[in-house]
RNA sequence: GCGGGGGUCGCCCAGCCUGGUCAACGGCGCGAGGCUUAGGACCUCGUCCCUUAGGGGUUCGUGGGUUCGAAUCCCACCCCCCGCACCA
């Protein structure tokens, strides 16, 4: 950290900048960002968020705001606990990521087996990070999700939730790690992402008393089947479930147990004792016999599968593996299998009657091991089941799509009995901790039951009445709250609040974290200990947040004062509602609608949340960042390379809206000696300057400061950071860069006037610069909490503003002009046109303007002999209203302007310029040229 | 598949709602010049093609349409990114 930085950011702890108390009839804005989740230092991308918060802050602040913005670390959930446990095992990738991505050192790692430590060693340095970076953070308020006090408000917010009838209990099925205890979610996964359950039919062949149960996701193919097959290898088993005598791989009965069978084992044998004995299929009645499929997964399903070799590649290979004896098999199987033939069941168009064959022969498989045989199937699975027909040989099902006919199947199945379901994993999926997952049914789960249609509405209201920055991200808003669904909003492993009426259950991340906005008027006085953890009681809470309840009585139990009480409401109702959270747009379908949802059950309309601010994703060099690809950017060693201001300044003029914002290092680089330069500009221009009396180019600059502050003020209304932090720094950069250049005496006061409004408006981005440049400037206070530029002294002068239209126009003319004349160049006359070519060139506008006939004007003028259609280009290539003003002003002089300017643009062009009036008498005009001249397009003469 | 957002002159990006001021803002890169002992920084000009009087031609994913006029409005298509849930 540079020492002016440290400097800077002393004084502002010193003053108490950011600690904002209520202070009664002050107007506030309440802004947040959620919190981060301790499992790894912040990012760019966390600042990428944050900082947008932050530059709204800053700028609500100048404009006179009391202004609210709090922080804090979110160590709920399980991820923290798994890291530390992975690490704990020995997982080297997780090692590596906390040493080489995160750049924690070798002696802290070693104490993250506390997951505890993890996130405190996390929260630490990241704190530590957004103080260097100048965060206008109120870190009184702070807190973790694990804090005593913060688990009193949850506890509160769910028995609320719960009387209120927003919580409720359910059954449902859950992917599930046996060794974690735990349900196993996309990012807690090895292997298997995306995999989610699927109904298998269970169909029961009969073998004896016994029922051998066969598991597919193809009940139609029930016609075609030829025989079955096992796992010669695999481990089965015969045992009574639900009242039924079953004959499984073993370990199908755990799993079928998961699921509220009820599982009684009998005895357990291998697959192969079960090879050449015939069981009966259902509905076709057809006796099949029992074959060796080595492809058969023990762990999937029953471990038993039917054979459709006519559209299955895996069954037709093996069948020829067993017959052309590339397998291994006793004569009797081979015996038997010579004689099956693939019964075909459906036509597809494009194939021949047995698919399998075709899919066989194109991905060239070799034998029945073939990793080729995966695509063979999924390719005519696809095929068959959107475009295939089931034909006369499947009895009832013959005509129908075989999409249909697999409800049908299902449907004929469960009238004979011999149907169950089961749900199971269509591939594997393997548990972050090395253990392979399986379906579970989950009981008594506590559900949000965000599917209730009048929260729905509730919550539909709250983001109605919001302001939505980008007003796009309101679409996106709108369809989560139709689409989402109930939500487990507990779990039984990891970091958080109990719930209050069943212990068992830990409030999960996301539904701990959807009304903690309000903790932050708490926390302040818990952090002050001013209010003990304990006291924090349900009817504590309803008092200081709904205002229910009686004080008095209240303060007592509580062991604090009535005065106290009423000064945690009043903290309360001061800040809420929330004016403006902003994140990434990731966050839309589930943080940000949940939000809006709790806010809507628990608080009164005028409570409800006033502002959302979504923003794109973080990008790296135009690659999406991860810890795995290795580019992975830390804020700390962003800061570190670029600065405060620079790095603050490189992210604000990185994207708008919901762009995805590109972390470019050139970029920051860029910013940074940008940053670093605006100081040593503006002492070498005030240097240069005078004192005088303001002229049209004063005028013109202010007039421009006007616009400007008027874009960024907009612009930081909406959100839109990018936008004002390029007119704040780069435009008003350009427009004084002008002017010295422009100016041949720059003014001093007007200098004085414009960089104390720049210093302002760029405040908000880089306020360490700016601090300085204030200082520079003699301003007196901090900037931080000086005030916005106010309109009022920057005074619009259109005629200054035309003239400066004018001179560029005719720079740029007279530029094309001489890039294009080869001829001499000593001198450029230049003829401003007459009074009449310009009463000419108003009626004309104007009659176009309300769409009148212009040839009534055209014939009037017919002195002029300018033709209309050169007329209306040039008002085309100035724009109805420049040109309008430019015509109509009668303030304006063209010829003042020019000649004004003459000897700039004469230094601009390299040439001699003289400017002349045309139709002026004793006019200069060897070339003939003043009777072409036009209004802001004088005629050129060049000699 | 469903939902959301996009495709602009080497790169990033503004403009699109409210059609003409658009060959199209700004930044980066590149070229030339200035400043400097030199480099960096900074400043100026240039950077789609053609052009000996300020002009012309072809551009805003592709193809149509509306209009005197389309990067902007309408339709169809192609491509890219994000989200899709027991997880931060």
């Amino acid at each position: 950290m540079s020492p002016r930085e440290k400097y800077w950011l002393g004084v502002w702890n010193e003053k108490h900048a950011f600690e904002p108390d209520p202070i009664p009839g002050k107007k506030k804005v309440f802004v947040t960002v959620p919190y981060p989740y301790m499992n790894g230092p912040v990012h760019v991308g966390t600042a990428f968020t944050a900082l947008r918060v932050e530059f709204y802050a800053r700028f609500r602040r100048m404009q006179g705001y009391n202004v609210l913005f709090p922080w804090a670390w979110h160590w709920t959930g399980k991820t923290i606990v798994g890291m530390s446990q992975r690490l704990k095992k020995g997982d080297q990738s997780v090692r590596r990521g906390f040493v080489e991505a995160d750049g924690v050192p070798e002696s802290e790692v070693e104490k993250f087996v506390d997951p505890e430590y993890l996130a405190a060693y996390y929260t630490k340095v990241s704190r530590q990070v957004m103080k260097d970076t100048g965060l206008s953070i109120d870190w009184r308020r702070e807190f973790r999700t694990i804090d005593p006090a913060y688990r009193r408000f949850v506890e509160w917010q769910y028995l609320r939730l719960r009387e209120l009838g927003y919580v409720v209990q359910g059954t449902h099925p859950v992917v599930w790690c046996p060794a974690d205890k735990s349900p196993t979610g996309d990012a807690d996964r090895m292997e298997g992402e995306g995999v989610s359950p699927q109904e298998f039919s269970l169909i029961k062949f009969h073998l004896g008393e016994w029922a051998l149960v066969a598991a597919t996701l193809r009940p139609e193919t029930i016609y075609g089947a030829t025989n079955l097959w096992v796992n010669p290898e695999g481990e089965y088993s015969e045992a009574r479930v639900d009242g039924e005598l079953w004959i499984v791989s073993s370990s199908a009965l755990s799993r079928l147990a998961e699921q509220k069978h009820e599982v009684t084992p009998v005895r357990s044998f291998r697959g192969s004792e079960l090879l050449a004995r015939y069981a009966m299929a259902p509905l076709t009645g057809r006796s099949l016999p029992i074959l060796p499929g080595r492809f058969v997964d023990a762990a999937v399903g029953t471990g038993v599968v039917y054979s459709v070799p006519a559209h299955a590649p895996y069954d037709l290979m093996t069948l020829r593996d067993i017959q052309e004896g590339r397998i291994e098999a006793g004569r009797q199987v081979r015996e038997i299998a010579g004689k099956l033939e693939p019964v075909p069941i459906i036509t597809v168009a494009g194939y021949s009657k047995i698919p399998a064959a075709d899919a066989l022969s194109k991905h060239g498989a070799k034998d029945s091991l073939d990793d080729s045989l995966e695509a063979a199937t999924a390719e005519v699975y696809a095929d068959e089941f959107h475009r295939g027909v089931m034909t006369a040989a499947s009895g009832p099902l013959g005509g129908l799509a075989v999409a249909d006919a697999k409800a049908k199947a299902a449907e004929l199945l469960a009238k004979t009995g011999r149907l169950t379901t089961m749900l199971e994993l269509p591939e594997r999926v393997v548990c972050r901790c090395g253990t392979r997952c399986h379906v579970k049914v989950l009981e008594n789960q506590w559900f949000l039951n965000y599917s209730d249609p009048k929260w729905k509405e509730k919550a539909r209201k709250v983001v109605e009445r919001a302001a939505v920055h980008p007003e796009e991200a309101r679409a996106w808003f709108n369809s989560t709250i139709d689409w989402l669904n109930d939500w487990p909003c507990a779990r039984k492993s990891g970091m958080g609040t109990k719930l209050p009426w069943d212990q068992e259950w830990i409030v999960e991340t996301l539904s701990d974290s959807t009304i903690y906005m309000a903790f932050y008027t708490l926390s302040k006085f818990v952090n002050q200990e001013k209010v003990a953890p304990e006291s924090l009681s349900p009817s504590f809470l309803d008092y200081v947040l709904l205002g229910k309840g009686n004080p008095a009585s209240l303060a007592k139990a509580a062991k604090t004062t009535e005065k106290r009480l009423r000064e945690l409401r009043m903290e309360f109702t001061y800040w809420y509602p929330v004016d403006l959270r902003n994140s990434a747009k990731e966050l839309i379908p589930n943080h940000l609608t949940f939000f809006a949802f709790h806010h809507a059950a628990l608080f009164p309309e005028k409570e409800w949340p006033k502002g959302f601010g979504i923003n794109g994703m973080i990008q790296v060099e135009g690659k999406k960042m991860s810890k795995s690809k290795g580019n992975f950017v830390t804020w700390r060693s962003a800061l570190e390379r670029h600065g405060a201001d620079g790095f603050r300044l490189a992210l604000a003029l990185t994207a708008d809206g919901m762009d995805d914002a590109d972390w470019r290092e050139r970029a920051a680089e860029d910013a940074r000696s940008k940053v670093e330069a605006v100081v040593p500009f503006v002492s070498k221009a005030l240097r240069s300057a005078g004192k005088r009396e303001p002229d049209s180019l004063d005028a013109w600059l202010y007039s421009t400061v006007h616009r400007r502050i008027a874009a960024v003020t907009e612009a930081m209304e909406q959100m839109k950071v990018r936008r004002a932090a390029a007119a704040a720094f780069l435009d008003m950069w350009n427009d004084v860069r002008y002017y010295a250049r422009r100016s041949e005496h720059p003014r001093l006061q007007t200098l004085q006037d414009v960089f104390g409004a720049w210093a302002r408006l760029m405040a908000p981005f880089a306020p360490f610069m700016g601090e300085d440049l204030n200082k520079e400037l003699g301003g007196k206070g901090l900037l931080c909490q000086a005030d916005w530029p106010s309109l009022k002294d920057f005074p619009i002068d259109e005629e200054a503003e035309l003239a400066e239209v004018v001179v560029a126009k005719v720079l740029e003319d007279a530029r094309s002009l001489l890039r294009v004349v080869k001829g001499p160049r000593a001198k450029l006359n230049v003829y401003v046109c007459s009074e009449a070519v310009r009463t000419y060139f108003f009626e004309l506008a104007s009659a176009k303007q309300k769409g009148e006939g212009v040839g009534q004007v055209v014939k009037r003028f017919a002195g002029i002999k300018a033709p209309p259609d050169r007329v209306f280009k040039l008002i085309f290539e100035l724009g109805d209203e420049t040109m309008l003003k430019l015509v109509s002003n009668k303030q304006f002089d063209e010829y003042a302007a020019l000649s004004g300017a003459s000897r700039y643009i004469s230094s601009e062009l390299g040439v001699k310029v003289e400017v002349h009036r045309a139709g002026a008498s004793g006019l200069y005009d060897p070339g003939n040229r003043a009777k072409d001249a036009l209004p802001a397009k004088p005629a050129f003469f060049l000699e």
